[in-house]
DNA sequence: GCGCCTTATGAAGGCGCTTTCAGAAATTGA
DNA sequence: TCAATTTCTGAAAGCGCCTTCATAAGGCGC
């Protein structure tokens, strides 16, 4: 268990390669960084040297004399989650190609914990930095912008503006999902949704069914609307109180789908057939949405695509194109059987 | 969408802060480094001077002249999945307290691309490394041996002492799974299991299926034994294909859960009932393992506390003091409903 | 209150690399 | 072939911080 074994010397330094090339250092850092204007006898001197010694530049020593870290920093809410998994893996794949390095925290859904990690990763050099949503303080942003260093929000369409953001529209996908419900008949529908204070993306997907409704003459009754932390068993219980409430709604909208399927299980063990007693519907189309029966109506969200757009715009800026201003990504209202018209519709 | 706006100009440094408060830049660094050995007098000085400026020490100059990042490298097979999540949260945790940075990667299962993954991340300056699993070309350890910093590999338990590892006995997990089943009676039973060439974990599963049978005199049908890459629909193909098999399987152990849920769900598009048609088993114990029904039973695993470990013993070889030799984590066998006795079972 | 020992501070020399700047080599045109 | 350009290369000055070394300040005993 001891690390120990045959150690070889702590790396060649670029001097080194350098001597053993014949060149100055200035040559071989050109090598590196701009190796077509070496010409290419000595281009290939210096490399053989440095393979000859296994040289790899220092870090540190790079980015403290070209200002330059080549890391890229994100921050995720959550990074033990079906729902950013995606957007992570396809976020390092990008800056990865670039010759960049990704640097991760996870703000576990807590403002505070996230403006500290804002704070370390400027601390370590991160030359962009992406994050959820954009609900934070303004004092976050500021201290981003004094860095002058590029940054983007990923998962949310629209800031005024403000800043620059990956994603799609929140209140427009819930609208989407409650008007489908109203459309088949459904009027009193109840919202499992996360909790809204310090996330953005719950509140404008619980404002998008308030549209929606209200574009009917409808509206939220109190009652049902439950705002719980995420998670299956947070859906469960949330579900369980919804189906107490008196007259019971017949379709329950979740912010979540981990929700959704709490909802799903949950009806099963009430003795609730879904769709007939009950319709439910999700949000993020995760891959289990499909498997279970019935099929869960939900909306498939771009959640690797914001991945892959967030760094692709991240290195544009730090490459110094400034890149086109993204719009608002498509998401996919996807019906199953999860939802249908409630049992009274037509009869009264 | 342009990020302009109110920058302030770049950060303060250590000698701006050292002039502000009428000190030298030496005592401002011992102020961060080594608080304890500076006057307090002093000490609140250079702490308000650091304020006012709103000072944020330079992490590649600090890097640069300490010979530390305070960066922890980890490189995971996938970042976009229910397995790695939970360690991967619990290791940027751990690592974070300790005001480290998680550098992350995703291999994607690919062992040249994790080997491109190890020297970027040494390139750029980590101060130490996990890795997942124990295969992998010797070329890499040495690679990182030659750099002289500690690394850990978690989701093994055995390395024969070549390897500082934290994680469980894969082949022993199996086993148990394995051993339950033919202690209800199952004599014909199927696997489904990851790709064993590249994965070790994968591959000891399969071991410890082997052992467990081979102790009763029983040995794996080749028909019987099916690798696919991880994931659901594979898992449906794979559970498909062996309920083809005659005579056909009563018991299908599944090395990973994504291939248990594809099996239950398929079943029920089969028109077989679980358990008693067939057995099913997983690996891991997720979430969904306890809400499907009938349950799943499968094998609980340390996910969250393999991340955790993992980051405090590299944080403990850090700070100098040799850690205990990790012995094996524990994983539990969780019966559920999915398995039960085959149906001729006491009949013959 | 004086010398000695302990403790806290400052000065200065890198850490390994990038990047001007100036000078050498190569290239071109006549 | 020679001068005028153009293209490459090398020398050297940092990048911002840590850390040793030497020195100054504080604490102690008598």
């Amino acid at each position: 268990m001891e690390n120990e074994g045959a150690f070889r010397i702590a790396g060649a330094t670029q001097e080194d390669v350098a001597r053993a090339a014949g060149v100055s250092p200035a040559t071989v850092s050109r090598c590196l960084n701009n190796p077509e204007i070496v010409r290419p006898a000595l281009k290939a001197k210096v490399e053989a040297a440095i393979r000859a010694l296994d040289y790899v530049p220092h870090g540190a020593a790079r980015s403290l004399a070209s200002r330059r870290s080549r890391m890229i920093g994100a921050i995720f809410p959550s990074l033990d989650s079906a729902l950013f998994g995606g957007a992570l893996e396809a976020l390092q794949n990008e800056v990865a190609h670039a010759g960049y390095t990704l640097v991760v925290a996870s703000s576990n859904y807590d403002l505070a914990r996230e403006r500290d990690h804002v704070r370390n990763l400027l601390a370590s050099g991160i030359d962009a930095l992406m994050l959820v949503g954009g609900a934070r303080d303004d004092e976050v942003y500021r201290t981003i912008q004094g860095r002058q260093i590029p940054y983007v929000l990923i998962w949310v369409a629209r800031t005024e503006g403000r800043h620059p953001c990956i994603g799609f529209d929140n209140a427009a996908a819930a609208a989407a999902v409650t008007r489908h419900l109203l459309d088949i008949g459904h009027r009193r529908i109840a919202v499992i949704s996360g909790h809204v204070a310090n996330n953005d993306r719950a509140a404008a997907r619980l404002e998008g069914v308030r549209t929606a409704l209200d574009e009917r003459g409808l509206s939220l009754d109190p009652d049902c609307v439950l705002e719980r932390p995420f998670g299956v068993e947070n859906g469960r219980e949330a579900f369980r109180r919804l189906m107490a409430v008196t007259p019971r709604p017949t379709a329950v909208i979740c912010g979540a789908e981990p929700f959704a399927y709490g909802a799903i299980f949950e009806s099963a063990a009430l003795g609730l057939e879904v769709p007939r007693d009950v319709s439910i519907s999700g949000y993020d189309d995760n891959w289990l949405a499909s498997q279970i029966t019935p099929g869960l109506t939900t909306v498939r969200t771009p959640r690797r695509e914001m991945g892959t757009l967030a760094g692709r715009y991240l290195l544009s800026v730090l490459a110094g194109k400034e890149p086109l201003a993204p719009r608002p990504l498509e998401f996919e209202l996807v019906l199953r059987g999860s939802t249908a018209p409630p049992k009274d519709h037509g009869r009264g």
